[in-house]
DNA sequence: CCTAATAGTTAGGGTACCTAACAGTCAAGC
DNA sequence: GCTTGACTGTTAGGTACCCTAACTATTAGG
């Protein structure tokens, strides 16, 4: 918005873009194979609170309207969400999630909650509470990015 | 190691996996057009303080060999680095950065440290205690998930 | 030497994004 | 009521970045 950066917040802005990058990596290789996508695990998680339309999801995964389409076509095709227009409003898409999609997420969460877990187990108590303390930190950081 | 998740630290993985996959979205939504790509920048960034044989260079990045010629070979093309064979191992090739590549470095680090600089302006003075606290935690974590 | 290990490259393939162009539906004003 | 413009998705075409498998070249051990 402004052009005069606080110094102290460059040098932060440097670390913290170095772990994003490191971030990026670990979730990666947090995709087991023969199991779903980490991509669609996203969206499948979304849509397992409740039937969205396809712009919200897009728009929560931070991802345009046409890759978000190009996404639930194969989950629908693997039968995992269900596509029906609309009551309201029949230009837009309710996506739903099916039981075997209830199945799919809950195994995919569960293995890869156990393989953080497992990373996390080798932290001390303090190193715990830091990484927990600064979660929501990140979270308000990417939303406001989102504008 | 073994098969006893606690259960304290299983949700603390679900937050932090959120957390990743957030962080993911953003690192790629960094990427101002006609610039380095972020994948260039890290490559870049990594032989920017001496020259790396190739296979250093997908360790660290955590990426397989092709994968890092591949890039290299882009980064080359680019003029950004050079690539000669190690004088002690004439299997092994050498990957320096250009003055060209360390321009490129240069400007589009500041560029992206600007624009998180700017992300964390909006932050309380705790909230960037947070932050700078967990940071050495993620990459702890990650370097233990190397293995 | 000859063989096994090591370092990269090449070839081929897949996922997940993107923009641009399109089709269908809704809503507002004349 | 019909047209116009805004909105919701889909289709088409393209790019970045990663992978495995197969190959070449070099090194090192027996």
């Amino acid at each position: 918005m402004n052009g005069s950066p606080d110094p102290r917040l460059t040098g932060l802005a440097k670390e913290f873009r170095e772990a994003l990058r490191l971030g990026v990596y670990m979730f990666r290789r947090l995709d087991p194979e023969g199991d779903l996508t980490a991509a669609q695990l996203s969206l499948l998680s979304m849509v397992s609170d409740g039937g969205l339309r396809v712009g919200d999801i897009a728009k929560n995964l931070g991802i345009k309207v046409p890759s978000a389409t190009e996404q639930i076509i194969k989950l629908e095709r693997a039968g995992l969400v269900t596509r029906r227009p609309d009551p309201d409003d029949s230009r837009a898409v309710q996506v739903a999630i099916t039981s075997a999609g209830t199945d799919a997420v809950e195994s995919a969460n569960q293995r890869r909650n156990a393989m953080v877990a497992e990373l996390l187990e080798d932290l001390s108590a303090q190193e715990i509470e830091q990484l927990a303390a600064a979660l929501p930190v990140i979270s308000k950081i990417n939303s406001s990015f989102q504008n």
